[in-house]
DNA sequence: CGTCCGGTTGACAAACTTCAATGATCGTGG
DNA sequence: CCACGATCATTGAAGTTTGTCAACCGGACG
């Protein structure tokens, strides 16, 4: 990863000490209150970070796939702040993290890279914020297809077809809404021919209208008459 | 307030030519696009950011009060990816950017500063997006009062009394829901006797109230009963 | 003094949740 | 290999919350 080979060149002394760690479906990569040891770089999987609410109910925070840093909202407090746990068999990179000083003066490429990703942790969080705040249930889903559409894309998969990488009931907390909600959405964009949904597997069959649909904000109804007055 | 502040503003090194900058209700900070050249800590006024979506509607990220960072997603991008306007007349104190390596190397204790805001914006936004996910519109008002009035009594000013830096609209933009709904949350709890709200002044009168309110996942059909059964 | 703007209120429609039941898939042990 | 239970997903009907549209109120301000 470009990460490493850039930590290697600057400042030859001191080799950091890099290693992998492969967890199981649902096997915990930290956990809310632990010390902050490790930056870790997911190599392959998936993995989910979320609270508990007080009335005990948990709320998912973001869906990380492989390339994303973990953890680094752990750095002010010196421990994590969230719990993460893999949504299937993943792989993670390992780097020891001794203070930002330490690894700072030490490796600047890295601080560089840290400091990068945490600015991008913020410009994400705020599209996160634009995700949640759209207005139905369908412009939410729609975005958030296209989102992981665009990450396959940008990883050189295909954008048309891929894999959800978590179960229905992940999706619909993080969208803020009932699984049976969801479930009813992607039966109706399906029933409309935007996309097929079957268990994990999703096609992208109009990626323009769904665009158009997490663009716009026509009420819903509105929609549903647009699209049936293409057919 | 956990959501707004960001505590303990950063004492900038003597060498950093900085400057101070006054700003009128409705004027902008920066604006998305804008070249990031300077980073900017708000010493007095009140701030909101925002997005504009496609259809033309704006949608408020944060509320940023006295002590908060400004424009920390920039750093990666080199230019700002949120607009920023002054509330009310506010005055920021600015520090040229001259890039993540000029920074660093010349003022660590700078560094280590934005590298902790930056850490905390991202547990910052964590809890903005469990605020979003809360059930109902009075869950997210009362969550929302609760910040406000934490952000207060960190500062030294009453948590009890306080006035509302923004209108209710941007309230409602903020919570995600229609400034309607949000009235008729306030005039809900004014007279169930938790708040007392009239124009931007607000009162908290019951806060054990609000905090269970906040934290708990209760149909507010099911609140409403417990507030009756208490009277 | 009238107008504008921010805020409030009412009535109705839309979206979402809840409760309940059914169906499909998969891993596992008999 | 099949049966079984468990998990995951879907669907229907009824109830709740929120949005929408429209009217109204009152203070701020020219």
């Amino acid at each position: 990863m470009a990460l490493l080979a850039q930590t290697s060149a600057p400042r030859p002394p001191a080799q950091l000490n890099v290693w992998h760690q492969v967890y199981k479906r649902g096997e915990a990569l930290f956990r809310v209150g632990e010390p902050f040891r490790s930056i870790g770089i997911l190599r392959s999987g998936a993995v989910k970070t979320y609270l508990q609410r007080d009335d005990g109910s948990e709320q998912v925070l973001a869906f990380l796939l492989p390339g994303d840093i973990l953890g680094l909202d752990a750095i002010a407090a010196g421990q994590h702040m969230r719990n993460a746990v893999a949504l299937d068999t993943t792989s993670a990179c390992l780097v020891p993290y001794d203070g930002v000083d330490e690894i700072s003066n030490r490796f600047p490429a890295l601080r560089r890279e840290m400091m990068r990703q945490m600015s991008l942790g913020l410009v994400r969080d705020a599209q996160v914020h634009m995700l949640l705040t759209m207005r139905t249930a369908d412009q939410r889903l729609a975005a958030f297809l296209l989102d992981l559409s665009n990450w396959y894309r940008n990883h050189g998969f295909s954008a048309r077809e891929f894999q959800l990488p978590m179960p229905r009931a992940d999706i619909a907390n993080y969208l803020n809404i009932k699984p049976e909600t969801l479930s009813r959405a992607l039966t109706r964009m399906q029933n409309d021919g935007l996309i097929r949904a079957e268990r994990r597997r999703l096609l992208i069959l109009d990626p323009d209208a769904l665009r158009t649909m997490a663009g716009e904000s026509l009420p819903p109804e509105a929609w549903r008459a647009v699209r049936k007055q293409v057919q």
